[in-house]
DNA sequence: ACAATAATAGGAATTATTACTATTTATAAT
DNA sequence: ATTATAAATAGTAATAATTCCTATTATTGT
């Protein structure tokens, strides 16, 4: 993968939030830096950081978002404001015995918790 | 809810099989027996179910699919064929323990193990 | 049977994403 | 440093999934 100035100011947007952003975002951001960067590299970066493992694709609902955290975790969606938020609902070992329990050869456990955020309590 | 025939056909065939069906594929599948029906009809009766609970919805990457199990449970999915299988992780105990270890007021807990299922094996 | 209104067909619109192509840019070889 | 190469890009078109719109049709209470 060759350097490319708009993959690292991509790359490190991502980096600096933990909001879960989505590629238009990304994009809008980006775009303040590099105005005439448009969405369909954004959207080819995204993908080549994801294959290269610098980020994690995660899919919420029809929409793809982006997460710097590679780290083994797992997220509360709130339905009303629509916020992920990080957890660590297992640990490794854990984690690592769901995989063992079906005839499957599993390479990831993705887990979301749908509900309603602190922000929202009457 | 008013009846409806349409409804009624959709409905069958999401409880028909255990393939988690998309929107399309069920178009498809009543197309065969109401061959006037459009894909509008479907996409908004399949959303009615869901809000009534018939049926659930299911995000799988950026498409939805449909589930007629409402009990509680988790799935596997195939990263080669695509399949995605149903699966009890936790029993309801568990699931619940979960729902309480963070504040935050837990509806669903989704969980989807990513992988290579038992008919790719070498 | 008739009136009220939910459901529908068919197509347009929207949203997220990918594909295409001529041009630009990074970088390796000269 | 110049040049050759192939990757990266802009800008736009295309696609895929889904929702929206409106005139017409069907269900249901009276």
């Amino acid at each position: 993968m060759r350097y490319s100035h708009k993959r690292e100011a991509i790359q490190e947007i991502v980096y600096s939030t933990n909001s879960h952003p989505t590629a238009d975002w990304i994009f809008q951001k980006v775009k303040v830096k590099i105005p005439n960067i448009s969405l369909g590299t954004v959207y080819r970066n995204l993908k080549q950081l994801d294959d290269a493992q610098l980020i994690n694709t995660i899919y919420d609902g029809n929409i793809a978002r982006y997460d710097w955290n590679r780290e083994p975790h797992d997220h509360l969606k709130c339905k009303i404001c629509g916020d992920l938020i990080d957890v660590q609902l297992f640990d490794e070992q854990i984690r690592n015995t769901i995989k063992k329990q079906y005839k499957f050869e599993a390479d990831d456990v993705l887990m979301t918790i749908i509900g309603t955020c602190h922000k929202h309590n009457k």
